[in-house]
DNA sequence: AATGAATGAGGATTCATTCAT
DNA sequence: TATGAATGAATCCTCATTCAT
């Protein structure tokens, strides 16, 4: 048995399941590509299932709508961004440094998936539910982070009332600078000055005079 | 006075321009209730037009597409915006002094102005070139303000290629905290805790263990 | 004053509400004509407008949607019907020439309208409640025609619940009729033997072997 | 007994032309009540296959199309209604005794059948070639019936054309009746008063004073 | 300048039918 | 023969924009 690969039937013949599977998965990643490209507004179901290759009706097989289909792209992605940023991150030891390994996996991410960007961006606007869930995602295991971290003593005794906000600002931050650092054709070029500023930020401020001892 | 083509003409009477401006003004103030209530993909100019009293065609006696209102939208609100702290924050002596003025302003500008966070916010979608100038000019008086401060040695010595990406993360912040703490209503509401680790952030930053003495 | 066209302004023009309505009625018109040669099901918003010579977008300044001029056909329609068979009906004196009168107008509004007819029929499905409405009304009519004639002694003596029965049959009678003598290009041609036997069985019924005296 | 074609084979195993019977079948009656409850309109190869517990393809191994089961639908049942009025009217002596049964026969039929009234009604404008067909079937059936009822003196000696709308007349009030008296669930509830006026037009008619002695 | 009706391009969605497995 | 995925034609409806009055 050794060697069977596994959900095929005898040789190189695929199931209908997983051909289902792999179409499902076309029309996904022609949808995120679009949606990346022109933008939710114009991802219009003959704009993407001409990138799939498949007629307009074949899309309707594998989702109820076009909402649908939306509202799959957050969550979908997003799990991949996390998964890829705590992959990166783990390693990391103190605070600082884990925070500058999860802020640059969040730009290698998007180097990675170029049409991440704009279906994060865009998602509060055309599938509001998906990016309110994704957010309660990731601030919450931010925020766990950060409770963490200040049980450890590695950063000040802020309130849980501070740490949200404070969470907020975090995330704003990488957001507003992948946006500022993508250029016309979504690659993103993140200026390392902008790693040593935020982690100046969360390290020592930005009104000290000297470094702390 | 007769003759004169500005100002009024004799008794109360309007001047054809003044009457032009009014309507004008009307469409506009209109423009951004609507697209700060329904944003701008709902923003049609049916609604528009229906707001402002006005007959459908009207409009394009005063603005040349849909596009071209929306393109004016951010500008003059965000002159208004940027009026409106500057007042404001006018007395601030110290750099720190001059941020919470300003962070407390944007908010209390949103207070006043409900409907322009979701402009703003929808902008960077739906008149991209009018949020990208937005954005310079938000960007580059913070800029030149961040530079006078590092001048004066309130801040610590970075760089401008360092300044620039702290800028883009100190608006960020304003925007997602505005987006955090706005209800379904459209009334923002920031938990004074959130002021306090802004400027903390500015300040000493999160890891110091005591205060700078 | 006199000779002045109602509703017209100066010399030919006519008013917007006019010209409005005049494009409502056209738009009605060709709805009419097209389900009475297409049926409902068929009757699409591309061909009542080709019909109307207008583009599709000009129906919806007028109806809000396909099912709402759907349900306005029989309404209208149906009471031109009743109007019809009541003017044709006025004169006449007894039951078995008033039932006469009517039934013949019945067939005689069909040639004149012969579009009419499918729109009944169909409407069951295609517009039910409008349907159910035409036929309260119908009915309702019928049945206090047919009390009076009890009170007046011209008929048995049924009672209530025999008499609204009766009244779907006679209707259903006219209703077949009209369907079997229809042609295939959608015009009416009742034998005249129709008639008699209609009467006769409203008069003496089937059985009889003599004529009452 | 082995090879016989048709029939059983051996032991309980049924053969490929049985088997092949036994899915038509299915789709045949999920199809009637498929459109007894949702219209033909709404009676999509999908619904009726589901209904049949078969896959959408299945269907077109037994019908080339949708058209052709919905013209199958009424000409198999109406065969169905007429052996069942066939059967309860065949003991009738007189007349007016067999027009009870076989009229209280139809409403009989379709208690057992509450599909059947619709799938006859809305063939007129889905089936119409069997609708067509199945009229003549039943007004020829009628027609004879009549015929002789007045070759023995049981009715009035009308001329066959006017037999032929008598019949239509006849039909046309079991069909309306049904109608009115069929409940939203499809339970036809026919009141007793509906039997004794259809046989009092029939038998008198309407404006006799006394019964025929 | 104000009006509001006319226009038609564009897009989501449905579903009978085909077809490869 | 059974399956169910793929197809694409067809249709309703929206709305920015134009234009005659």
């Amino acid at each position: 048995m050794a060697g069977m690969a596994t959900g095929r039937t005898a040789v190189g013949k695929k199931t209908r399941m997983q051909r289902s599977e792999e179409v499902r998965d076309t029309l996904f990643q022609a949808a995120a590509e679009v949606v990346g490209e022109y933008g939710y507004i114009d991802a219009s179901i003959t704009r993407i299932t001409q990138r799939a290759n498949l007629a307009q009706g074949t899309f309707y097989n594998y989702f109820a709508s076009r909402q649908e289909i939306f509202d799959e792209l957050l969550p979908v992605l997003g799990a991949k961004m996390l998964a890829h940023i705590r992959q990166q991150a783990g390693g990391a030891k103190t605070f600082l440094e884990k925070e500058e390994l999860s802020f640059r996996a969040f730009f290698s991410f998007l180097k990675r998936m170029p049409y991440f960007l704009r279906i994060l961006n865009e998602a509060e606007i055309f599938a509001p539910k998906a990016h309110r869930q994704h957010f309660r995602n990731i601030t919450a295991g931010y925020l766990r982070f950060l409770q963490n971290a200040r049980k450890n003593g590695e950063i000040a005794a802020l309130t849980d009332e501070a740490l949200e906000p404070l969470v907020y600002m975090l995330i704003a931050s990488r957001g507003y600078l992948a946006l500022r650092y993508t250029d016309e054709n979504g690659v993103v070029n993140l200026p390392e000055e902008a790693v040593t500023v935020y982690l100046q930020l969360l390290g020592d401020g930005l009104t000290q005079r000297a470094p702390k001892g």
